[in-house]
DNA sequence: GGGTCGAATTGATTTAAATCAAAACACAGA
DNA sequence: TCTGTGTTTTGATTTAAATCAATTCGACCC
């Protein structure tokens, strides 16, 4: 059960059999319906959760309009970081796109398993590192790719979302309007 | 002359005076003409600098065009994150736009330093969740406001870019072409 | 099978920005 | 003071995207 996020884990920094351990402890299996809500804007988020299946989504309101910040594919970690880690109120909500199977793990044990060892520290740091990239990452491309290239890029790292999430979603996400998201799936289609 | 280095430091993780003594040991200060290079694209990033006066910039190619990174003023730190943590060769370049002088912390330096107290650990971590914090409100940035909104936002936060800094890099920093820039400067001259 | 709701598509139009080309400007050096 | 170089501005045009309004589509319920 465990064994898609040590394997994830490791890519980050090794573990060995006593940590993988420790950690298990502390897991716990969550499995939730589509469209259901883990964490609302305001609250202080009290997990990190990993995607054993499905997709979840992050958010945050601007003038009033709903604005993706972020989906998150089997393998990859969700939190509102700075609410987790700071136990300050969330400026995102997180929830689900589908059906989903997430192990999390709470704050207090996350704390407990900081005391008693460094390496949850190193693999905080690394996670941050992990995200910063993708963030700078993702500036670049507003920087120097056109709508159509920002959608073919994620579509090629996440072939899944197009049929598995909302158009309205993903367009916010990429920074355009929906429709012309839909206007760049149609020139696509025709071209085949 | 390490009063403002503290300064900022204090902000982000409390130092006793003997951390500050530690750290002055190491600090090496930098003056540097205007268009000077610390660091070219391909090169292993050795130094952290901390701004004491000028602007720097970074900066990343591609398809062969120049496009603008980050600006680094007074109070900020720069480098070339992934380079100087893990010796790997940089992605991005460093130089000056103006005369700049510079405090300068090098990667063995910093290196003695972690090994023997955890606080400069931390301060890496929290320095790491600021730049992060910075780079998740320019994605947000991108996805929610104009060219026009996001040139105001960047002279509300540096008022001095206007004149100090050449407007096509400006352009690239923001995502818009230079014409595009330079008549946004017009209409806004104008409606005074 | 008809009706309803939200999401997606389409069309027409306006607006914003990119592109291409040329002129104006600023400034360092002869 | 003139000249060359790089930067900025301007103009004309094309292209891309936003906006607004109206359908169409699809899933679900009755």
């Amino acid at each position: 059960m465990y064994e898609v996020l040590f394997q994830r884990l490791n890519q980050l920094i090794p573990l060995n059999s006593q940590q993988q351990q420790e950690l298990s402890g502390v897991l716990k299996v969550v499995e939730l319906p589509k469209n259901d809500c883990l964490l609302e804007i305001g609250q202080v988020s009290d997990h990190i959760y990993f995607v054993l299946e499905g997709i979840l989504r992050s958010s945050y309101s601007f003038e009033g309009k709903d604005v993706t910040r972020w989906f998150c594919f089997p393998g990859h970690f969700a939190a509102s970081y700075f609410s987790f880690a700071y136990r300050q109120s969330s400026e995102d909500c997180l929830s689900s796109l589908t059906e989903v199977k997430l192990l999390s793990i709470s704050y207090k044990s996350l704390q407990l398993l900081t005391h008693q060892d460094n390496v949850w520290v190193d693999l905080n740091k690394r996670l941050l590192e992990h995200y910063y990239t993708i963030s700078l990452q993702r500036v670049a491309s507003f920087q120097t790719q056109s709508t159509v290239e920002r959608y073919e890029r994620l579509l090629q790292e996440h072939p899944a979302i197009e049929h598995e999430v909302p158009l309205g979603y993903i367009a916010s996400y990429l920074g355009m309007t929906q429709e012309t998201l839909s206007r760049i799936r149609r020139r696509k289609k025709k071209r085949k």
